[in-house]
DNA sequence: AAAGGATGTTCACATAGATTAACAAAAAGC
DNA sequence: GCTTTTTGTTAATCTATGTGAACATCCTTT
């Protein structure tokens, strides 16, 4: 059973060693190359995955073309197109590797196995999701509320890490404006 | 017990009589006038509120004293300022009715008292803030990906109820736009 | 070391949407 | 029924951000 997963866990909910122990029949570790796709628009997603090292983007490409940067995951991240992977749907989202990446899986069918015989497990993906939920909603508020320029320093603030390892123009799209926009952005913060 | 609560529980989990029993003791129903506020801005939210009838906005100020509506509420909603209530922290968002509101009310306390005695529970909050999660997600989405008409007509499609109770300048508000802009996008669409 | 691709910058021009202000229409109060 | 308040519309002007294209850097790979 991974170290990181496990010490993560046991911040929300207590496990017995028995429990550990059938937890970790039930996860995956898998690792990724860059540029490696973790979800693929249109298939469904498989896994909830857990990052244990490595950084991946989660993305679309809307009717144009274009790509849309919905979110990063590093180190003691979640990532997944959760709509997907709940309804086992076809996924609107990429989640692509940035860099070589380790991660932790759970397939669908494990998680609800692992719910029946761990209930402890819905109040830790309950209090995980709940957390997720907010920050999104903090982040629509930024949206609307801040400027761009705003949005960068807050983003500079918030994920320093991040900032450290995505290019440029990942992080331009993830604010919702465009690479040259944010050049200028970095030019006048100068 | 409230009939729309219980059956709308009832979709997810399965409840003994027993358990509706220990259920309903823990709820308090509650209405408001018309401009009430059931969270303010500032204030810990107190509670998480299942909407019974009627319908609610959750706005805040920014510094420059501009409102943005946040999201509505109406019948079978949720609604609260959930980083607030989870952390039980002063709270970012103000949620008013804007229409005589009945709601069912669930404490901090008496959540935690109800996760302990009905396990099943942790189940069902987790999927309904799955849900909430994947539809915030969506909006974010949206909000990078469609110009203010498409996000309008998207609207519409998806809350029709909702936009024939609100007044379009709060509609406005949700969609990111000034409600000046608003009207000209819906006198192009005629 | 040269070549090629990925990433970042600068600038001129275009546009979605904001701002201000005035007015129209509908709803609420008296 | 008339007045006041709330809600919705129109139009002129302004601003934040997008677009396209050219160029500069910096990694890779050979």
């Amino acid at each position: 059973m991974n170290t990181n997963l496990l010490s993560y866990i046991k911040r929300y909910i207590n496990l017995t060693e028995q429990e550990i122990t059938v937890l970790s029949e039930h996860v995956k570790i898998r690792t990724y190359l860059k540029g490696q796709y973790i979800v693929q628009q249109g298939e469904v997603c498989k896994y909830e995955s857990f990052v244990i090292s490595g950084c991946a983007k989660t993305f679309f490409i809307d009717t144009e073309g274009n790509e849309h940067v919905v979110m990063f995951a590093i180190e003691n991240w979640w990532t997944a197109d959760l709509g997907s992977f709940i309804t086992q749907e076809p996924a609107d989202y990429n989640v692509q590797c940035l860099e070589k990446t380790t991660v932790a899986q759970f397939s669908h069918e494990s998680l609800e196995l692992l719910y029946a015989q761990i209930p402890q497990l819905e109040r830790f993906f309950r209090i995980i999701i709940q957390k997720a939920y907010v920050a999104s909603q903090k982040r629509i508020v930024r949206n609307f509320s801040l400027t761009a320029k705003e949005r960068y320093l807050n983003f500079r603030k918030q994920y320093r890490d991040i900032e450290q390892r995505v290019p440029q123009y990942l992080i331009a799209s993830y604010l919702g404006i465009t690479k040259q926009f944010l050049s200028k952005i970095r030019a006048e913060l100068i």
